[in-house]
RNA sequence: GCCGAAGUGGCGGAAUUGGCAGACGCGCUGGAUUCAAAAUCCAGUUCUCGCAAGAGAGUGUGGGUUCGAGUCCCACCUUCGGUACCA
């Protein structure tokens, strides 16, 4: 067996890892910690994805070399395995759906096996797992134990919630419904997406264009009591704790924006009689802002309060508790038929489509505080009910959206800004027919005129507040996590309603006893949804329904919680898997946490890393976890696209259209210039060719061709799996390639002759070691115990540098390139030096795992390389005793001279100035300027 | 519309952060080896002109700064990803 072969050796060393527990983690760490981890997969029934091992290899690479480099690594890896895929095969199929993904995590850990990664093994975990989901239950009490204080911005027991004396005066019910108003797990009235159809509640992906995906019915918007995590009440330690975390800017943004902190003014405008307004504004600068809006204001929520003279109209939202009240009797069908219609639209459809601005007049006028000027009150579905207020005062002349409706409906346009000199549009937006939502400076303003906006808005705010008319506020877009769904697979929240004689629900509830978790899932005899919008647990028996505790019935909760829960603290638990006391012991929390390096898919950027970082700051902040923020660096990977595919458009009569041509219809099919449509034929790289920047049809330069890659999907086509690659190439390969393609972040497509570049590598590299000709795996002849040369010394040194700075940086492709060119350098040397040849073994061992450990035998070792000394190189080594020098002679490379390296720079001049080139281009002309570059280059300047 | 990322040979991508553009790999061309092929090895491969030496052009487009720009500045174009009336 002289020839490399990876079906032989790579099981070989998988099994031996695993047999020697090579990679287990110490408990606690000795010395120098690193915590690398990689987002867990959902285990689906298609396996593993070429994607998938990218993330992994890269993570693998990074614990391989820090072993090497004497840290304790903890790499661990686990599945996220609560999900709707299990459940819907599990109506269809009558088997639980823990039968089904136990299945499938098995053949995502063969897989991931199969690619010998450095996982302690012995750490895996699922979130389905029940000693798993004990715990995850025990964070939901944690969760509902606690209130958030404004005051010290933390969460806090709720035992230490302060209750009002009024509160305490109405008895203990009223003290237990003014606890759970401020818990961090609360429940709330929420629409969900209810199917009578399909009898089912439908996750909102589950959802396309307000119909079901699967069969496309009709789905129904409905109010259903749910669990809400109190996130928003974090949205100020989410945003600052964002600041000192080594994350990619643009993730940091995105999560900002998500959070949306806008600053501006909370107003009340008067809606009584407008003849009491003087005597309501001298009351109030009395009584001050109230907290809630009294009965006889709307108040509203504005960025702008500089605008406030350009409000000429307000609008309430739908839903808006005061739409009754100020809805006049003559206005009242039209308002009435305006609220059913927005109550049936999901948010999908009020934003989708054109967009044109709908509304109705209430027939009631509020009075503008600034100016006392009556201003008609508006419902709109523009404004949106759980954001700010609820309310607007609407600005058409400084706000878009008000522009518009404004415009609509026929609403007077009041500018009380002039835009800047400098600013584009100045007389469309003089002129009314556009809006200017910039700074600039008040006019028609009364006191504030020729003041600058940022000044006016100060102003104007203090003044409010001095009135009582206003004060500064500050609102987030961030809404409060939706946590219950009405499925079967999923945590049970650990939680009882009181009931009474008839199991009608009392009011009160109660946790489960933490002693007593976990709740488990009950037995169901089939998991077909039983027809109602409710909870599939409600079909449990009466058994698992109704539990008798301290002499009181109780139901338990139905909801269960959604996938997110369990991928909120599964970091913590790869730290103590096994503990049966804690969900994490603090001493291994302390010794391991945070998370050094999470490396994973862009698509989690906002959800998961967010909902991650709001419990992990609960958990914080009630001392269960010694750091406030998880994950220290994150790194996105960036997608694997299927091969580059070539396509061109055929119409019937099988008539080539140019790409340049072809338009998409509203069913995203392609058509002609006629409207028809074409089809689409894909092309072999023999028959197009390059024309321009494009790529046309073989001798038809008149017709275009596309040229692009896809997403990898199954109905494309396209789809790598990673087996086969294994079966074909190898899992070193499968590693190397997907290394080699580009940087780790970028999007890049697949190549499947990549694929067999990197396993002609690898076979150069045995070839370099072993005696390719031998019948047993012996080294080659030309690997000898000798001194290397200089510039053998050299190439190994630099080397040993530059895949240690790139592996360092996570820069892989550039060091398996380094890589490359020491194997062609000594596949080309009759004299090997083995221990030239040892160090590069090293170097390659984190990114060909199972070829390395066998060269490393090969060479006589009886250990595994895992925890060898990284090589270290010398830089003495690296020095050339003559440097080539490029001289540019007007912004031109005209010549190159070759002088010693420690030559000073009079000495260059010299030499310079000696080049026959360089005499034969100053030939008559006079030199202006050198510029020597010492050790780079040298610039002539000529005239 | 807004936000983000990216545009370099036939393809994937490199370029000590302002200093020889195209490292490395794929593909392609030619050669060696072979009865032949596979495999392997060697050489070449940005484009245009030229037998060659060489000359000119060249990092999405147009301008600018500089002895020198893929890299910095200004304006624009294209592609990909995300997002959707948040007052």
């Amino acid at each position: 067996m002289p020839r490399y072969n990876p079906a032989e050796i790579e099981p070989r060393w998988q099994s031996f890892w695993e047999q020697n527990k090579t990679f287990a983690a110490p408990s606690l760490p000795s010395g120098d910690k690193l915590y690398v981890l990689d987002m867990f997969p959902y285990p689906s029934g298609d396996g593993l994805h070429v994607g998938h091992p990218e993330g992994y290899t890269a993570t693998d690479i990074v614990c391989r070399f820090a072993r090497m480099r004497g840290r304790d690594v903890l790499h661990p890896m686990g599945f996220d395995a609560f999900g709707l895929p299990a459940e819907e095969h599990a109506i269809k199929t009558g088997e639980h759906p823990r039968v089904q993904t136990e299945k499938n995590i098995a053949t995502f850990t063969r897989q991931l096996k199969m690619l010998g990664f450095s996982y302690d093994w012995d750490r895996s975990l699922a979130t389905t797992d029940v000693e798993y989901v004990r715990w995850t239950q025990w964070i939901f009490l944690v969760l509902y134990d606690t209130w958030f204080d404004p005051e010290s911005q933390r969460g806090r027991a709720i035992a230490e919630l302060p209750i009002p004396e009024s509160v305490a005066a109405q008895g203990e019910n009223a003290v237990e419904a003014y606890r759970d108003a401020h818990r961090l797990a609360y429940e709330d009235d929420a629409l969900v997406n209810w199917c009578p159809a399909l009898g089912t509640v439908l996750a909102n992906e589950e959802v396309v264009d307000g119909r079901s995906e699967r069969g496309n019915h009709p789905v129904q918007r409905l109010p259903l009591r749910q669990w809400m995590l109190r996130i928003t009440a974090y949205a100020e330690r989410l945003l600052e704790g964002l600041d000192d975390l080594d994350w990619p800017a643009g993730i940091k943004k995105l999560q900002q924006d998500w959070i949306g902190r806008s600053s501006g003014a909370e107003v009340d405008f008067y809606i009584g009689p407008p003849a009491e307004f003087e005597d309501w504004k001298a009351r109030r600068s009395d009584t001050g802002f109230a907290s809630a809006a009294p009965e006889d204001a709307l108040r509203v929520y504005t960025t702008r309060p500089d605008t406030l003279f350009g409000a000429t109209y307000m609008v309430i939202a739908p839903e808006h508790p005061l739409v009754e009240r100020l809805t006049t009797p003559e206005q009242s069908a039209a308002v009435t038929r305006y609220r059913e219609a927005a109550s049936f639209k999901s948010d999908r459809e009020r934003t989708e489509g054109d967009r044109t601005k709908t509304g109705v007049f209430t027939g009631s006028h509020a009075t503008n505080p600034v100016n006392g000027q009556p201003v008609p009150v508006w419902i709109a579905d523009y404004v949106l009910a759980s954001y700010g207020t609820g309310a607007i005062m609407a600005v058409p002349a400084h706000d878009i959206r008000d522009h518009e409706f404004a415009v609509q409906f026929g609403l007077p346009i009041v500018r009380v800004v002039e835009p800047p000199a400098d600013a584009e549009d100045r007389e469309a937006v003089a002129e009314g027919r556009v809006c200017f939502a910039g700074h600039g400076t008040a006019i028609a303003s009364g006191p504030y005129d020729g003041l600058p906006t940022e000044q006016v808005k100060q102003q104007i705010t203090d003044r409010l507040t001095e009135e009582g008319l206003g004060r500064h506020a500050i609102n987030y877009k961030l809404r409060d996590w939706l946590f219950s769904r009405q499925r079967f697979w999923g945590e049970p929240f650990p939680v009882l309603h009181e009931v009474d004689a008839e199991g009608n629900r009392t009011g009160r509830k109660r946790t489960v006893p933490a002693e007593t978790l976990p709740v488990d899932l009950p037995h169901l005899d089939d998991f077909k949804p039983h027809g109602r919008p409710e909870p599939p647990l409600e079909k449990a028996s009466d058994e698992w329904l109704f539990v008798e505790l301290d002499g009181r019935r109780y139901k338990r909760e139905t909801n269960t919680m959604p996938q997110w829960a369990g991928s909120c603290w599964y970091f913590l638990r790869y730290i103590d898997p096994k503990n049966t006391e804690q969900f994490v012991s603090p001493e291994l929390e302390r010794a391991w946490m945070p998370v050094d390096l999470y490396v994973g898919g862009a698509e989690h950027a906002v959800l998961h890393l967010l909902y991650s970082r709001f419990w992990h700051k609960v958990l914080y902040d009630r001392g269960h976890v010694s750091v406030p923020e998880p994950f220290q660096r994150l790194v996105n990977q960036g997608m694997i696209l299927g091969e580059l595919e070539y396509t061109a458009y055929q119409s019937d009569g099988d008539e080539f259209i140019s790409s340049a041509e072809v338009r998409e219809n509203e069913e995203g099919k392609a058509v002609g210039p006629a409207g028809n449509v074409l089809r689409t034929v894909k092309l072999e790289e023999s028959q197009v060719e390059k024309a321009g920047d494009h790529f046309v049809l073989s001798g038809e330069p008149a017709i275009r061709v596309d040229a692009r890659s896809f997403k990898m999907s199954k109905s494309r086509g396209n789809v790598v799996n990673p087996d086969a690659i294994v079966r074909d190439y190898g899992a070193d390969s499968l590693r190397l390639y997907e290394m080699f393609m580009g940087p780790l972040e970028a999007t890049k497509p697949w190549n499947m002759s990549g694929v067999g570049g990197v396993r002609n590598f690898l076979d150069r590299v045995w070839r370099m070691i072993v005696d390719a000709r031998a019948e047993e795996v012996t080294l080659a002849a030309e690997v000898v115990d000798a001194e290397p040369d200089e510039d053998s010394l050299r190439m190994l040194h630099r080397t040993i540098r530059s895949v240690t700075e790139d592996t360092e940086a996570m820069s892989f492709n550039t060091a398996i390139a380094r890589m490359m060119e020491f194997v062609n350098y000594f596949t080309r040397q009759e004299q090997r030096p083995r221990a030239a040849m040892e160090a590069f073994v090293l170097l390659l061992s984190p990114y060909a795992p199972h070829l390395a450990e066998e060269l490393w035998k090969t060479l006589g070792h009886d250990q595994t390389l895992a925890y060898q000394p990284w090589p270290t190189w010398d830089e003495a080594a690296l020095v050339e005793s003559t440097l080539e020098l490029p001289v540019q002679i007007n912004g031109k490379m005209r010549a190159k001279i070759t002088v010693p390296a420690d030559l000073d720079q009079a000495g260059v001049t010299e030499a310079v100035m000696a080049n026959d080139r360089v005499q034969a281009a100053l030939e008559g002309k006079k030199l202006v300027k050198t510029v020597v570059v010492p050790g780079r280059m040298v610039s002539l300047v000529v005239k």
